[in-house]
DNA sequence: GCCGGAGGTTGACCCAAATCAGGGCTTGGC
DNA sequence: GCCAAGCCCTGATTTGGGTCAACCTCCGGC
């Protein structure tokens, strides 16, 4: 409470108010001395849609928190394959602890602000602050556990299920208001139809074919190619394929 | 040093002084005293192949180190379709800090032997000592790593690629000797046909199919059905798809 | 020895999704 | 207004790998 307070005074950026939104934000840990500290060496950016973050000279030696928008993490084949690894909403923090070279593409996939810090000023900050790293620990497994349910999507799942899997991660992700057992959603997707299958490891062909399938059931209604309405969240649920039953 | 020769002669397991083999040991980490607080908590396991650890009554409170043989984590569909979607070798840390209900199979893949720690005895450990924590947040780095590996392969890969992907990746973490620029190679496949498949999210007549291909074209050997050797590692190298390019 | 089951291989067939191709809508530049 | 470039949709065709089925080998039990 007083850190938050302490933060809003101080003019620190607005990333770190939010950090307690989601579980894995990392600021909300740090005593008002780390922050004020650590803040007096933050910039911040905005990004169009397409630039890429990591690879890019300015920012490959820095640690950022996304403000607003979406990163995708990419990763691809020498002969031009690509796959989408990972997707980053805010509040999540960008950039690899330990690691000089990342093998891993990150692009802005919509427009994009965020907040960053040198990689040195953060890494005192990890040394100095234990609970600034289990903050961090939390988010790393949490990115580790969508790794995994995605890994049973690519591996398991059929392009019907892919598709509606993917939609229901977006609502719940961006419209943040969603409850568990909402009935209806709506959202910008964030993604073109070609992003969407690097995500799915498909074609976007397939992505628009079962997209207009969903829509001809009467799932989901999309206007602009882009703002996706879901009628029926049930309904979207039972074609994703089961939720991972852990017992036989 | 004198932190190993400790825990000899307090004839704390041996899991311990494996600990600094690989990068995602955890337990190299602790002091002296932390270590003998910890060792008298422990208890040693055999398991056999097929064993289910996570989901098991005896074991789903504790955390444990993996002394040798191999662990597979599954995912699985309602409708019993199943995803490997991580290998854990010795000496590999398992267990899920920070959540009760886990969503995720472990089960032994060959036989297994663990020393294990009650959950109590670990989130003291972690809450004392950052550096135990640190090596933690390593250790999960590194999975996340891999799993952002294979999910490329998973969505992108042919089925050739795949299983050649597999085989080195194997290779490489079973025969511990194995430099990098290696001519061949030579080890026993942990897992049978039908879970290399729920690896690679394929089919088991696919696997055997691709593997008599390997055979045929003489880039492997095969004797038993698990004793693999590898002739040409750089003919495999060539039947994985082209290493991740970050650039274009 | 006989039997049954698990794991592995191979062939024949088929289908879901990739590939190829064409066309429409929107946006921005000139 | 006109044009070009993205992005998206949809139809026709092809194919990689899934499905089904048969058979083999290796064990362990009795």
């Amino acid at each position: 409470m007083t850190v938050r307070q302490d933060i809003r005074s101080s003019g620190i950026p607005a990333l770190c108010l939010s950090c307690e939104a989601r579980h894995h934000g990392v600021c909300g840990a740090l005593d008002p001395d780390h922050l004020a500290r650590l803040a007096k060496t933050s910039s911040r950016h905005k990004i169009d849609p397409g630039v890429e973050l990591i690879g890019d000279a300015e920012t490959v030696d820095s640690y950022s928190n996304l403000l607003s928008g979406v990163v995708k993490l990419t990763k691809s084949l020498s002969d031009g394959r690509q796959q989408i690894v990972g997707l980053q909403f805010a509040p999540d923090f960008l950039g690899r602890p330990f690691r000089v070279k990342s093998t891993i593409n990150a692009e802005a996939a919509t427009a994009v602000s965020l907040c960053s810090f040198p990689r040195a000023a953060i890494e005192r900050t990890m040394k100095e602050s234990p609970e600034f790293e289990h903050r961090l620990l939390k988010q790393t497994l949490y990115e580790l556990d969508e790794a995994r349910e995605w890994m049973v999507t690519l591996g398991r799942k059929t392009a019907p299920e892919k598709v509606a899997s993917f939609l229901l991660m977006i609502a719940r992700n961006i419209d943040s208001s969603l409850e568990p057992g909402a009935r209806s959603a709506c959202f910008e997707l964030p993604l073109t139809r070609a992003d969407i299958s690097d995500f799915l490891g498909t074609t976007n062909e397939t992505v628009s074919r079962q997209l207009t399938r969903l829509r001809m059931d009467g799932v989901i209604r999309i206007e602009n190619n882009r703002h996706v309405t879901v009628d029926s969240m049930s309904r979207l649920e039972q074609r994703c394929g089961g939720r991972g039953a852990t017992a036989p």
